[in-house]
DNA sequence: ACAGTATATTAAAATATACTAATATTCAAT
DNA sequence: ATTGAATATTAGTATATTTTAATATACTGT
């Protein structure tokens, strides 16, 4: 009926849906320039919990992102065996590295630093 | 509110949404090799004629493929001024050129290649 | 002008996605 | 053990997407 490859372009088309969002296409490009835990995510963003945690779940489960959890605090980074292609994809995002300098500013910053 | 690369994020979102269908990957496949009619394209995919022409629809509007008219037929092909990391997504995607092999054998195939 | 073919557009239905609110889980400190 | 903090999961709703069916448009040949 279908060709075999069609299962392989239904996988493709799955981790570009993932790409699909400017949320977590946010969330990749901080994260590729350094592991960053689940507050900062979500401050920085200025998204709820819940919603930086599904963000979160749908990167890990294609693979895209690694977890790290110390104490209560799990700390995310880029998952450096993720498809060859991630790395120019997120060569191609806009810079965010301004974001990330200022962590520390961010108003009742969690103890996820100490 | 937001910093102003929000908006540039939102953009590559939707060009990875586009990206994100099984449908329009294997579209994309197939016109990178050669120009295809949408009839061809039609019954290659075996869908139906509205959904292949929405499904182009959406690749035009995002500027990933270019349309060409002759007679009643348009032609559709990849847009050689896409956005620069088409290709190298495109050479992720696996090799169609079988299909394109089987042209001249699809069942009542029309006369857009006379 | 008319009939036929190729493609596009519109409308409607089914499914998927993103978000919020509420609840559950995990860990640390006491 | 209990409380509090960080994160995850679930349920519900609103919106977007995909598909099919029906209709409209553009072109050709007569």
């Amino acid at each position: 009926m279908h060709p075999q490859y069609r299962s392989d372009l239904l996988k493709i088309a799955d981790i570009f849906k993932v790409l699909g969002d400017p949320n977590r296409l946010h969330i990749l490009a901080l994260v590729s320039h350094q592991e960053l835990c689940v507050c900062e995510i979500t401050s920085i963003l200025n998204i709820s919990q819940s919603n930086a945690s599904q963000h979160l779940a749908r990167l890990r489960s294609a693979d895209l992102v690694r977890e790290r959890r110390n104490a209560q605090w799990i700390y995310y980074s880029l998952n450096p065996e993720a498809f060859p292609l991630i790395r120019e994809i997120l060569g191609s995002l806009p810079d965010v590295s301004g974001e990330l300098k200022k962590i520390e500013d961010i108003p009742d910053h969690k103890n996820c630093r100490i």
